[in-house]
DNA sequence: CAGTTATCTGAACATGCGTTCGTTTAAAAC
DNA sequence: GTTTTAAACGAACGCATGTTCAGATAACTG
């Protein structure tokens, strides 16, 4: 089923990055060589540095636009009347967003080290941003007494963390669905910050 | 400094494991390579394997000694009278054996793909087992009333994630001591778990 | 239908990989 | 003080790596 050359195909870009994000995810970005993800796109190695520069900015690339797409769904998502309801709207969005993203969210905690510096300060700095957001509506709550919470910082990496372990052994079509999930952890995390 | 021929140094072994925990920690399994290990142990690449059949058996060697090291120190760690004591407990003891281990709980957590599949079977079921201890106590707490925990296996799950978490950004010297991030941590799962 | 252009091939480049092995060395054993 | 032996060297193995580029091809342009 190898491509022919010549062919305009038009979505071959969007297969080499679909493909380097399975690959990727799978087997870690040192571990895959440019001539597998060119196997799984039906192409030559060759013909990938049409569509990028080299293998880093492929992964660069798949890293930014993950966490560019998690603030912009968290900016267009409801603020929340009360930090309660904030903190609520963060859990189930966090959820949702990243377990309909396994690929993603793997290699955006996996792959930070195989950055080049100047990718990674970038890639950080959206995190920050990210967990900066969760920060602020913790001191929110914490200053109008809905929440109970010591280290508004700490506590705020802790969510994350335990939001984000998810992904670990959450599979659609097990034993709980995403809505169950989501109240599960809305539960613990509604009692971990004394709300 | 290059160790010379013949040298009976008696300590090459356990110099290799170091170099590889380093290493492997810090650039990843497949990023690093047999020549970057013997340059940090001061020696050419063919004589690693005086000290190891292959690359593999070294970072399965290295998980496999963390994993064993963290169930023999449950094991030599205090019950617990109550629930609550026993969580406490397990808590503080997860807290400080991991911040002790920075780079082994890395390799456990992100090399477990470049295992064999025999070798992750191995690992798997340690750490299963371990998961395991922590839901049995959740479900003591649950028997006797202590804790409010919905799902048992999955509250287990939420609380390693959170607690393990730590290891990304906690320092020694930094901003908290490892007693007040014991503290503000076993608040937050005393809290999560509803005791 | 002819000309242009985007796309892909396929070979090549230098470099590095994990691993093996005959040889050399220096410490240990007697 | 000689023999033994564990430990390390250093070259070699076949193969894979990321990347480049001249040449071939097929779809689009007029």
């Amino acid at each position: 089923m190898a491509r022919t050359q010549g062919s305009h195909s038009g979505i071959t870009g969007p297969r080499v990055r679909a493909a380097a994000l399975q690959l990727f995810a799978q087997h870690g970005y040192a571990a895959v060589s440019m001539r597998q993800i060119a196997r799984e796109v039906g192409v030559q190695a060759g013909a990938l540095y049409n569509y990028t520069p080299d293998k880093q900015s492929l992964l660069f690339d798949l890293m930014q636009t993950h966490m560019t797409e998690l603030l912009a769904a968290r900016e267009h998502s409801p603020r929340g009347a009360t930090p309660t309801e904030a903190l609520e709207h963060f859990t189930r969005l966090h959820l949702r967003f990243h377990s309909e993203r396994p690929d993603e969210v793997f290699i955006a905690y996996m792959e930070l080290r195989n950055l080049t510096p100047e990718n990674f300060a970038k890639i950080e700095e959206l995190r920050r941003s990210y967990e900066d957001g969760l920060e602020t509506i913790l001191r929110a709550g914490v200053n109008s007494r809905d929440f109970e919470v010591n280290d508004p910082k700490i506590a705020a990496m802790a969510v994350i963390a335990m939001l984000t372990g998810v992904n670990t052994w959450f599979r659609e079509g097990g034993r709980l669905s995403l809505t169950e999930v989501e109240q599960i952890y809305w539960d613990m995390v509604r009692k971990a910050v004394g709300a």
